[in-house]
DNA sequence: TCAACAGAGTGGTATTGACCACTTGCCGCG
DNA sequence: CGCGGCAAGTGGTCAATACCACTCTGTTGA
């Protein structure tokens, strides 16, 4: 049974090939020192100058590069930010250099309920398996994540299971559902009795509330997740321009302890 | 005595009277509708398609128009939402369709301090004008703006020059400062009494808390402005997407009352 | 010795031309 | 009447070329 609708999301394009060459460029010759010209890497790669261009384009959206008109195109320095965009926990500590832990406080089964049950696109007597974890950096508990999934999604899902890898590595891995977007709402909120002992915060402390679904390739929700990030330990940061052209990424900073 | 630094931050180029010709388009067509094919436009227009691509590229990166390939390029939904950008209160208010309000509290002048001074890169003695308003959305409050700049920047400020005008029209139109960036900083907190009964909040209510410092075009810091907004008003949306190419930008939503 | 100048190199913008993959709707065949 | 396929039109990608404005550096002249 072929797909009908086979999307491409991930074509290999010259512009992504040479994105890659460029990063690894980037790495061998390291922060602060210009990469080649537009020109040379045009010709070292074989593409046309505007290729180069729109690979660069991209990766100087990103904040990996900066362009310096009539000097070049340097390495910036590596952010010690969390882009705002579809990282997981355990990844976006891997890159910061901490050590990303999970320990999952519960994992129950129940039917959706109105509420969820609108979140997840479901009916509101399907049954969903509900996960509560404490997310941990360096063994600091930095987060709690409430993950709702349909249950007929993740078959045998155990808690060690989530213990051992990143949820979207097994969503992948063991049961073929690749992620490709979602939307995520973020406010302020304070913490209840239960967060704050689980965080060791005071009570009522200022923290981010996260709400995110995430849709499947095929454009059905896969999950529904409810973060408390606490607020002495994270931020968000924007670099504001007026009339940009470029279109700046906030960032999320883990701030140093105490 | 010329400028020995003249940047040009806001050149004419063919890309960007492109940009304000389909944004022109965009208005006659009509939401829902797809404007004239790039080949089209490259036509009617006079310029190159790669021209009209790259301001095309601009205006779906801002999430004003959508592509179909194949298809066309249609008038996407207009935003209820502010992007995280720099735009001042009043313009935000006035793009959502609302009555832009600002009371001023109270205005002082002080001296910097360690940590002024270092947010504005000035002497710990410089004179500092300290200006407290009431940001208000159709007469109810919304935020709380507590602005620092260099007395010396803004000679003879007074307290009713801010509620008829922005703060950055001010600047540009009276005292020929033009801002071109800045960074801004979000955190959760919770409102202290002072804030909770200017909001009309309950005690510890949870807030954004804003901070942000304001670049001039010579590179010197103008403003820091730290703001308390509402947090039962406001949230911020992010569309998050997987390796993706766009970037989304965040935007900054006011809900519905109650 | 030092300042001013000229040139090479860089990113920024723009054009023209071409091919590919996809969507859509029309037309003709069964 | 219904369905399939074909063709036109669309956005997506890429090449080769040209010129501009800016930065930096090395040379030259005072």
């Amino acid at each position: 049974m072929p797909p009908k609708h086979m999307t491409t999301p991930q074509r290999i394009t010259k512009q992504s090939q040479t994105r890659d060459s460029v990063i690894d460029l980037m790495e061998r010759f390291g922060v602060g020192n210009a990469i080649p010209s537009e020109r040379q890497l045009s010709v070292d790669l074989g593409v046309s100058r505007l290729t180069v261009r729109a690979a660069l384009d991209e990766l100087v959206r990103e904040g990996y590069l900066v362009r310096r008109r009539g000097s070049g195109t340097f390495v910036s320095e590596p952010k010690i930010a969390q882009e705002l965009t579809m990282t997981s926990f355990s990844e976006d500590m891997e890159r910061r250099g901490m050590r990303p832990g999970s320990k999952t406080l519960s994992l129950t089964v129940t039917t959706a309920g109105a509420y969820l049950g609108r979140c997840l696109h479901v009916s509101p007597s399907e049954r969903i398996v509900v996960v509560k974890r404490l997310r941990l950096a360096d063994g600091e508990p930095m987060a709690i994540e409430t993950l709702h999934v349909r249950e007929s999604l993740v078959p045998g899902l155990l808690p060690t299971d989530l213990e051992e890898h990143s949820f979207y590595e097994l969503l992948g891995e063991r049961y073929g559902i690749v992620t490709v977007g979602g939307t995520q709402t973020i406010e302020p909120t304070v913490t209840n009795e239960e967060e704050s002992s689980a965080l060791g915060v005071p009570l009522h402390s200022p923290a981010f509330l996260f709400e995110r679904t995430t849709r499947s390739e095929s454009d059905e929700i896969v999950e529904f997740v409810r973060s408390i990030y606490r607020g002495d330990r994270y931020r968000l940061v924007t670099e504001l321009s007026r009339r940009d052209r470029a279109g700046s990424v906030p960032v999320f900073v883990l701030r140093d302890a105490g």
